[in-house]
DNA sequence: GGTGACATCGGTCTGTGGGCGGATGGCGGA
DNA sequence: TCCGCCATCCGCCCACAGACCGATGTCACC
């Protein structure tokens, strides 16, 4: 929170490669103002260092065994609230990208972004800034492109009205074949509408599409 | 809206049998204050009907074919919120029950009771005042039991404190295996909390217990 | 000491959900 | 005109969800 002017920026790493952890946390403690308080190789262990320490940054990596960084990010968010999560990975895909930002990370950069950037991102980090790697930024303002008024933060991507309606039918409970039925579609039409859902809205199964109605506001208390 | 004292409650008798409907309509008939717009046979046609002359009650059996008296309640309080859905079935099993409220009926008698009351539950319903038959008030007398406060008309049973975790948790979008690893259980306990969250809610799949945490307002939209 | 609610775990089974790979026709913009 | 989006439909397939059966230990309450 008060980390303005000269303060330390403390750190926590987690890799589950050694030597990555140990060349990040080497060159991080060259750089002025910033500070590694440690760096772990699990999930598990970043949470509980974490819970502990509460880093201003965190660097996580996505790919990891046990606990992914995905859900690491999102539990290190509830144990930890004010610390600023940057994934550093080397993936660029959508199913890796956003999944994290909607798990609570703050920044996306990729392992071939050079030293000082890095530095600056962590910094940014600590103000509360996020820094998206030039090549992710492109794919999010993509998904971001073609949405309507967009307020605040929006869904991805627009939904047609079909699916709109579809989804509302879900975020109220029906299955397929109870969708089929008002609709007056067949049962594999509905499957399809579905799976258009969740690729657009970048969700995993119909709860999380309920879910994420109810949270943007689809779906009001008195339907 | 406008039914005090004199003027004319209209009602639409829903009911697969035909001899139920004449019985029924017959009866009502003779009825002062009440009239009868239509008799159907199939939840289609109730909604078509509902929709054109909003009849200030609708007497709704629940087992029929094709669409169902619950489905059949469901969609007509969305096409004419202002009719009071009057359940009249011979079934009092909770799996009836419970569906056919949380669909929108105000009233449900079982087909046992005579003549007068069903004339005063249609007076009521016009009113707005909710009439259950004795038997199946005590079930849901039974269920409400229990309920800590209750505030206004919430969950018909109390979860307990690990079920309101799952609960979340599913509110969350979590599958079972998450939930899992996040309480640190096997997955099979996790499966016995849900299907015990999913009788006490009377719900019959995750989706739909998720759609009640938000409705209900376990979840809020900044968690 | 019994009784019941709760949390934990197990097995088996079935239906559904959802991915993947197609196909069609309509319709509007380049 | 051709291309791409949308809505509709089809089949195959497998993992997951949830029902139903069971069990254990703990704990509070009477």
């Amino acid at each position: 929170m008060a980390d303005m002017g000269g303060e330390t920026i403390t750190v926590l790493i987690v890799d589950d490669h050694a030597v990555v952890r140990q060349g990040v946390r080497a060159f991080l403690e060259t750089q002025p103002g910033l500070s590694v308080l440690a760096d772990v190789g699990s999930g598990a262990e970043a949470l509980r260092l974490a819970a502990e320490l509460v880093p201003d940054v965190v660097l996580m990596d996505l790919v990891m065994p046990e606990m992914d960084g995905v859900e690491a990010t999102r539990r290190l968010k509830q144990v930890s609230p004010r610390s600023q999560v940057i994934v550093l990975t080397s993936y660029h895909q959508d199913e890796h990208i956003f999944p994290a930002i909607r798990a609570g990370a703050l920044s996306y950069l990729l392992k071939d972004v050079d030293s000082s950037e890095l530095a600056g991102a962590v910094r940014k980090a600590a103000r509360g800034e996020a820094v998206l790697h030039p090549r992710v930024a492109a794919r999010v303002v993509q998904e971001l492109h073609g949405a309507r008024q967009s307020a605040a933060f929006n869904p991805f991507t627009e939904l047609s009205e079909r699916e709109l309606e579809v989804l509302r039918l879900i975020a109220d409970g029906a299955s397929n074949s109870e969708i089929a039925e008002r609709l007056v579609i067949s049962e594999k039409t509905v499957k399809s509408h579905v799976s258009n859902i969740l690729s657009k809205l970048h969700v995993l199964d119909r709860t999380q599409a309920a879910v994420f109605a109810w949270r943007e506001g689809v779906m009001r208390r008195d339907s």
